[in-house]
Order: C-alpha cells, then sequence, then structure tokens
DNA sequence: GTGAAAGCGCTAACAG
DNA sequence: CTGTTAGCGCTTTCAC
C-alpha cells in the first residue's frame, strides 16, 4: 500500500539510486551484473515509477491534454478514443477536458492543463482564427495541435478541406435536384468549421446560378429543434433538401420533420456531415460526408507524440494535415419530386 | 513562458515563500497585509500554482482517473461527460483511459493511472466480481468507485438494479404477446450487467411458465451482425422479439434487420437498454431502458469528490447506489401480430 | 504572524 | 561503470 520507491529498489538491489535510475530508464551504462540485479529487485519489489517525481525533475510528462467540446456528440468520441489507441502506444496519458462550446472554458482548461505540466495539447476550439486558447497555448510554450478545425491562418491542425466538403454536399444536392436549400448549425461562433461548410455550400449554389441557402442558426445544445423546422418550413415553403453540419444535428432534423408529419427523404431530404457510425444504421441511412473522429484523433495524437519525443527536432508545423472525405450516399437524399412542395406548403 | 514559480512571488512580495504558500492557500495565518502583498504579487506575475510540485510535496492531487470501455458508444461518453461536469465545480482533473473492454487493459490503466498519482477512480469494468482492476484499486489503497456494473460483493458502486430492469422488460415483452424472444449481447465476460439483465428477462419469462430467451452472443466490438441475425432467424423462427443489452446493440439490430429484408416492429420487435438520445430520433423510434450515462457519471464524481475532501472521514461506502431507471415505450416494440412468423419463416 | 529548513520521488550533471 | 550531489516546486513542521 505504501507506494514503493526508486530508493527501496536500491537498498533492496544494494546499488545507488543513480543506477537504478539508469537501468531502468535504460539511459547510460551499467554493467550486466548490476542490471540484472536491479531489474530482479525492481520486479520483486513490484517497482513502478512515480511519474509526479519523474515529471517534477525532468519536467516532461507523459500526459497529453485533450479538449473536446463534449462528448455526447460521438464524432468527439471516436476522436478521443482514436487518440486513446494511439497515446496507449507511445506510453501516453491522457487529460481530459469538456468544454461545451464555451471559448472561456476553453481558456480555463488550457491554464488547468498547463498546470499539471501537459506536454501538448489536441485540441477543439470553438473558432481556431480567434482563440483566446491557441493564444494561450502558444503563450505558454504549450506545444498544441487541433482538430476539426480549419484556422486560416497557419498553425498545427488535422482535418478536413470543409469548404470542399460543404461545396461537395452542394454538388449532390444540385444533382439530385435542389435548388432551394437550408443549411441547419449551431451558433457559428461556436464552430468555425461549420461556418467553412456553409461558405463551400452557398459558393456552389451561387456559382450555378442558384439562390444561396437559407441559413438556420439552432441551439445545438438542444437534443431537438422542432420550432426551428417549422419556423423554416413558413418561411422558406420552397426549401426542398436541409444540410446539417454534423451528423446528430441531422439525425434530430429528420426526427423533427417526422414529428410534423414529413417524411425524408420524401417530403425533404437531409444530409449530414461527420459519418459518425450510427448515421449509417438509421432509416433511411442518413447521407452525409464522411470525415472521421477516429483518424483525425489518431493522427493528431500520432503528430504530437513524435514532437514530444523529439522536442527540439521535430517541432509541430504549423500546416494543416487535410485527410481526404467522401460523400457517403444514404436515403436521406433523393430526387427532388416535381411536386416536392405539396406537402410543405400545406403544412400549418 | 519560463513558468512563474512560488519563490518568484515570495522575491516580488518580499516574503517567504512559506507565507505566500498559506496565502495563496488560504491556509494558516497571514497578516492582512501580508495577504495583499502577495495577492498583488501573484496576481501581476500571473502565478499558478505547479500542481506537479503540489502532488509530489502533498502526495494528493487533484486528478482523478476515469476508465471505460470506448467513448464510441454514446453512453459512456454521455457518463464522461457527466463526470467532467461535476469535476470541473469540484476542482479536479480527469485522466482518461479508453480499454475496449479488455480486462487485462484494465488493469494497465490503473497501474499507470496509480504512477500518476490519482486521488481515485471512476470506472467501468469487464466484470465486477472477478476484476483484477478492482483487486488492483483496493491493493493500492485508491479510493475507487464503478458505475455502470453491478457488483453482487458489496463495493462503491453507481448504476441501476439490471436484473430488475431486465425483468421489466421481460414484463413489457409479455404485455405485448412476444412469449418466444431473444436476448443479444457482447460476450458476457466482458459486461457483467449485461450477464444480469438477461438473468431478469429470464427470470420473468420462466415464472410466466414461458420458455427461456434464446441468449445470442455477438462480437460487440463489430458495427454490424447480419450474420448472428440470420442465424437466429433460421434456427429459432419462433423468435418475435429480440432485446438487445445496449442501445447501440439494438440500432445495429434493427439495421441487420431490416438488411435482411425484415421490418421493426411489423417483423421483429427490438427494445434496447441504456436510453442514449439518439434512440429517440430514429424511426422507429427505439423502445429502451432509460438508464443514463449521465446520472451515473455525475452521482459517482460527486460522491468520489466529497471523499477526496474528506480522505478520513468520508471513506468510500463499499455499497450500490442505486439509481432509478424507466421504460421508455418507443416504435420498435409492438404487439405480436397472430401470423408474426410469417416473414421469418420465408427467410431463406 | 512569519521564515528557515526538510524533504516528496526522481533525474542529471559531475566526480571518481 | 557507478555513487554523490543538487535540486524540480511545493507544503509543512518547527522555531522564533
Amino acid at each position: 500500500m505504501a507506494r514503493v520507491t526508486i530508493r527501496d529498489v536500491a537498498r533492496a538491489s544494494g546499488r545507488s539510486i543513480a543506477t537504478v535510475s539508469r537501468v531502468l530508464n535504460g539511459q547510460g551504462s551499467a554493467s550486466a551484473q548490476a542490471r540484472a540485479e536491479v531489474e530482479a529487485a525492481a520486479k520483486s519489489l513490484g517497482f513502478r515509477f512515480n511519474e509526479v517525481g519523474r515529471t517534477l525533475r525532468s519536467n516532461r510528462s507523459r500526459t497529453i491534454g485533450v479538449i473536446v467540446p463534449t462528448l455526447t456528440n460521438p464524432v468527439f468520441g471516436e476522436a478521443v478514443d482514436g487518440i486513446e489507441e494511439v497515446a496507449r502506444t507511445r506510453n501516453l496519458q491522457v487529460l481530459l477536458s469538456c468544454v461545451n462550446y464555451d471559448p472561456l472554458r476553453e481558456a480555463e482548461a488550457i491554464a488547468m492543463l498547463a498546470s499539471k505540466q501537459v506536454g501538448g495539447l489536441i485540441m477543439t476550439v470553438s473558432d481556431a482564427d480567434n482563440s483566446t486558447a491557441v493564444a494561450e497555448a502558444r503563450a505558454l510554450g504549450l506545444p498544441f495541435i487541433l482538430i476539426f478545425n480549419q484556422p486560416s491562418v497557419p498553425m498545427p491542425a488535422v482535418g478536413v478541406d470543409n469548404k470542399a466538403a460543404g461545396a461537395l454536399v452542394g454538388e449532390e444536392l444540385i444533382a439530385h435536384g435542389h435548388t432551394h436549400v437550408a443549411f441547419i448549425a449551431g451558433h457559428f461562433a461556436a464552430s468555425d468549421r461549420s461556418r467553412q461548410r456553409f461558405e463551400g455550400l452557398t459558393d456552389t449554389f451561387v456559382a450555378r446560378g442558384l439562390p444561396a441557402p437559407t441559413l438556420v442558426e439552432v441551439d445545438y445544445r438542444a437534443p431537438r429543434h422542432g420550432g426551428a423546422v417549422a419556423k423554416l418550413l413558413r418561411q422558406a415553403p420552397e426549401v426542398t433538401a436541409l444540410f446539417a453540419s454534423n451528423d446528430m444535428l441531422a439525425l434530430s432534423m429528420v426526427a423533427d420533420l417526422r414529428a410534423l408529419g414529413l417524411s425524408v427523404p420524401a417530403d425533404m431530404s437531409v444530409v449530414g456531415f461527420d459519418g459518425i457510425s450510427i448515421g449509417a444504421m438509421t432509416d433511411p441511412a442518413l447521407s452525409t460526408v464522411v470525415a472521421s473522429g477516429g483518424p483525425m484523433g489518431r493522427t493528431a495524437a500520432a503528430r504530437l507524440a513524435d514532437a514530444l519525443e523529439h522536442p527540439h527536432a521535430k517541432a509541430l508545423k504549423d500546416d494543416f494535415i487535410r485527410l481526404p472525405f467522401q460523400f457517403r450516399p444514404g436515403g436521406s437524399l433523393a430526387a427532388r419530386a416535381a411536386d416536392k412542395n405539396r406537402n410543405v406548403r400545406s403544412y400549418p
């Protein structure tokens, strides 16, 4: 119960603390015999390094901080799972903070994590270009890498080209005959990537001479958005398809539409973003852009781990690692019917 | 960039390190003037305690370890979100480990977390009654509290009465006319609670003189289980309802059935467990038992935080905190039709 | 009320 | 190859 320290191992093996440290760290030199004796003693005593002492002394901890908005949305769960996966193989631990899309809490989290001496940070912030959190990480000299975010100023980040992905959705929508669509999102202040997707979508529509998509901002923390949907149907009855800025939101749109008596895709098409696994299980299966959290998390973690191992040589590059994305067809996007607005118009 | 230490504050305020420590910790006595000067200096220098030094010295860290199987299943994401939420108000940080339902990794995780000097543990293990992880936590004298698990030996845990919940599902199934049902689960070795739910279900059926439910164990790590479903339909065509041990599995069952040309609930009813929010958005909405992760996480975290604050007085009680659960009706469970097996029998 | 001093467990020069 | 030494940043007696 009282933890065994390096000192105990030294005593038990009849060696000095320094020798034990060297042997157990595999650094510096030690005779084969010393090595054997120390290892035997350590094993028999069940010795494990106290990482706190180690960190304090060496000023490098085997811990990384991870900041995400929430784990309620599986896309972030997948990302953290991915981070964890490679962290484990790199002998790193994850100190987690969920900040609920709140920039204030992002900054607080950084301060907390820094005080615990994390070696680096993997985070998703609300708005990378104007992030206090990013500024703070920089000020503290803490290596960091963003996931999901796509900053316009160069900084370490891994994600997809959100604008291009939004544009791709635009193409798909248009290819299915939709000329009047709406983009559903949380507040842009809480999600830069959401805004980028909207820009891509809009560019495509405008380039084709089609009307710019309607923007509908909803409370991203609410589970359902029936009111917003009803309002949209009333104010823009010509809309035949919705592009939601993430799959969770898309799924809730489908449910909200159903609750209003509309069916997807017969009365309204819906496209999501992220490619969470559940989206492939629903009926209709969610048409979406696959830009999964797992790969982002794994890539970012590997990158950060590299940087931590070679503190000088391999600093994190200020560049955006562009992961591929792809459109995953599903049943929620269908061709617009000629009389598509029938139901919409009759909605009270 | 070079972090400011307590020593810097001492120098700047013309006081000793000891005084600074007392003032900033609000412990011991200090004159009003000393207090003011130290606080001013600390603020102007932007001082923050180095938690590592603090932990090493005082041997109590403001960090708790959290071990969950995965964050891919939103029920655990909700739990961790909940833990995070109260951890934040209690000034605690979360060191996370995802162990993918692997008891070996559970034990490894504990060792890792212990070496980082976490003050306590919140975890979900595969099998609480035979858990190396639990034994290890005990051996290390590390306060812990389980979530989701329902151990039969008294130990700190918070969850629902799984057997009673399983029995409730049995009642619902029977009330809907289902006499032949199957229970779908990952391997029981990976989930004690899953086994308990099955026991409750079975007890209810047997008590009513109905045939014991068929047990179908699937690979819980696979996203889909079409093969297992097809096999079940072939071997037990009389089955008219499935009870899946968690919502994710239930959702995949619905999708798998659909892929096989069967519809839910017309051809087969499906009931889940957990009450993840997505289950309420699908069509049909998932009939399930609401036993959410959020409340479990929050309750466990509050409990552990209390224990950490009063290390002696308020040790964690070896008891099971029973949270309420409830059946949430949805469209996936319907009355068994007279000719219910029609489609099933015609399945190739 | 306040400061000096002794470490917590460990690493990293530095001698030998 | 190996031991001694000096701390990392902080808390906590213990004197004054």
